[in-house]
DNA sequence: AAGCATTCTGCATAAATATGCGCATAACTA
DNA sequence: TAGTTATGCGCATATTTATGCAGAATGCTT
């Protein structure tokens, strides 16, 4: 058994990295690594910097932060929102996209457009949209993402 | 003499990576040394991470990216553009501000709004404020991003 | 339940980035 | 112009960050 802590999982700490940063820049990793211990989270450096990259946080001049949800890009596909019908992966690098009839092209467009990382590429027939991706944790990221964003309209 | 090359000078750099980024995220600061020599500019890694700290480069998950001129914080300057009427240097880390009579409150609250890191604090009487900054180049910096603001506005 | 794939992690270390120092200029002062 | 101070830079290296790998835990399939 190789879990010591009380409270720590992936998830929650995670959470407590977005509080953190919510509170202000955090210089370098190793502080955040300090701060959580004082959370409770006992996590190193590793673990840290995986977290960071999965949260999509940016390095300023000043340290870390979180980006305020890339309202650019949730807003291209919120604005399709009420076009989407289904999302099915295909496999770990494909996620096929039924939307309503004739809306692909358009909502294939919205997805260009958001450029998030972990779209490799679009093609939008009539009412399907097939979005390629760089690997199955990319897909389930692009997944929560449009969910989010779909939620949020 | 220790300028070999023909283009050399940190201005014109600073402005080919500004170039650069605009075309995209640059990975890594290798990259941009590379990018910078086939544009004519031989730099050294050291420069690069020099140079993308004072343009106030930040790195993504994809790269090192430009803000697009904080627009936030050039705003609440902006707003109080029309009431600045001198600004001067008192030593390396205090800026004078000289405003229209009765402004400097509001100015002053407007440079802590723009929560720029180079500012240490501010204090506004009547129609001067205070500014203190963390350095020489910190307040050159800030100069030269108040008069940008300014002539934006 | 046994086998197999997946996730999460830490460790060790590679890769990338920041910086102290010293030198070459440039800028300023008197 | 000579002295003094500040700037920009590269080199070497410290610091920080990312990652290959292997082990533990979990979940899925048969």
């Amino acid at each position: 058994m190789l879990m010591p802590n009380s409270i720590d999982n992936q998830a929650d700490r995670r959470e407590a990295i977005r509080e953190l940063l919510r509170s202000g820049p955090a210089a370098t990793q190793k502080f955040v690594v300090s701060a959580l211990l004082e959370k409770g989270f006992d996590a190193t450096q590793s673990s840290v910097s995986r977290d960071l990259k999965e949260l999509g946080a940016i390095k300023t001049t000043t340290g870390y932060e979180l980006e305020p949800a890339n309202s650019e890009a949730a807003n291209e596909i919120a604005e399709v929102a009420d076009l989407l019908r289904d999302l099915r992966p295909a496999g770990p690098n494909l996620l096929v996209i039924k939307t309503a009839i004739g809306a692909a092209q358009r909502v294939a467009l919205a997805l260009d457009r958001s450029a998030w990382p972990e779209i490799v590429g679009n093609v939008g027939g009539d009412d399907t949209v097939f979005t390629a991706t760089t690997s199955a944790a990319a897909q389930r990221n692009l997944l929560a993402r449009i969910e989010s964003a779909v939620s949020h309209s």
